[in-house]
DNA sequence: CACTATTGTGTACGTTTGTACACTCACAGT
DNA sequence: ACTGTGAGTGTACAAACGTACACAATAGTG
């Protein structure tokens, strides 16, 4: 089947689909590159794009149809990833202050080393494209739920009501994408700053954790 | 000096800086009405606002020297006014859960009116054009000032030190901001939808405030 | 080994864009 | 009443855009 040429045979001789993952791979971080420049992802052209990755522009067509489906893949990538990450981070917490510290730290980690990623999607959660809007928000959802039921199996906040304890994770989400922007328009050489930021942040959430601990359903609506 | 021409005088003449305010109001219409389109402002061109508001491109420039310029005008006219209303929603308040029920109600009502220009802030929070994302981040800063001074007016949470009070209100700020694209992405015909997302809204904005009444300042640190 | 499918190139065309320049015309201050 | 200023028009042009089409090179398949 496909199994026969192993990478040990063919060395530096890559074969046909690692090549196309390759160009494909430089349009996307071409996209990425000229949106770090301040470049909005809306107002990237196709040309642009080919031309940042050093191919003429029609190859852009032999990968994406147009810049909302290379648009899609970015969001789907760091979807993917974050969740991951973010579920690890909570797997193995003791008290709900060390699954807070965690998680930010991991967060803030990610959103660092992937800035340009995350510069896209925080850009394109409100932004211009009706398609990539309404892929974001299906993530953000999916990332919401996640929370939510990771919250279920720890046991904490059993005492609220299914669409409550919704409604804080949601709340939580907001929280952590609010604060992405804040940790990527930092001037990179100011840890103090950084710091003082980052301690903020775990701040609102902590507060919002407490508010929910503090939460009583009222019965009397339902 | 400037006196002499009262509007009574000359009734249906128009007197020059009315008629340019006239077609300036226009042009700011005109790049609201593209983006309603599903258009995004750092899209948008000259040509095309100008062509929208029913003029010669070159017109444009008679009253903004590019796009951005434009955009600024915006931006200022929803702070200054958001500002405004929000102030008025709190001088009378009684309880904080008055308070907080008649600010949800002054802002739904001000985002749904002008939903254009909400939108149009919503997307370029985080969008493509540096001067206008430095300027609606200036202006919710300004704003957030305003919430923490009136809090303190009012003497709620007295025990709060400023720069968590300032934590809160920014939660706030940000939990009120992120529910906009909700509001305005909803289905114009469906009440029992927007009721329910409004709801969830103003329980948020409890469990922060309901959190903040539990906040202990750490004396440890500082 | 010959064939075919696919990746990337080159050229080309019709649109749209930002902006420059020279105009017209009406209002405003002298 | 005269004149200058400024809002809006018309024309023009170089640049960039999306995309169509034909072609070159080469990896995968029989």
């Amino acid at each position: 089947m496909t199994q026969s040429p192993t990478a040990a045979d063919r060395k530096d001789k890559l074969t046909r689909t690692e090549r196309k993952d390759i160009t494909r791979n430089s349009l996307l971080q071409a996209a990425l590159a000229l949106m770090g420049e301040g470049r909005s992802f809306t107002s990237l052209g196709i040309r642009e794009i080919a031309r940042e990755a050093g191919m003429v522009p029609n190859a852009f067509y032999r990968h994406f149809r147009n810049t909302d489906e290379l648009g899609l893949e970015l969001v789907e990538e760091v979807g993917v990833t974050l969740r991951r990450l973010l579920r690890e981070a909570r797997q193995s917490g003791v008290t709900e202050v060390d699954i807070v510290r965690r998680s930010v730290k991991v967060y803030h980690q990610y959103v660092v080393e992937n800035r340009l990623l995350f510069l896209f999607v925080s850009s394109e959660r409100s932004g211009g494209s009706r398609i990539l809007r309404l892929a974001i928000r299906n993530e953000v959802s999916h990332f919401t739920n996640e929370m939510a039921q990771d919250f279920r199996r720890l046991g904490v906040y059993k005492e609220l009501a299914t669409a409550n304890l919704q409604m804080v994770c949601s709340l939580i989400v907001t929280t952590m994408l609010a604060a992405a922007p804040e940790i990527l328009d930092l001037p990179p050489d100011q840890p103090m700053l950084e710091d003082e930021m980052m301690e903020n942040f775990v701040k609102q959430l902590q507060l919002v954790l407490l508010g929910a601990s503090y939460w009583k359903d009222k019965p009397r609506t339902e």
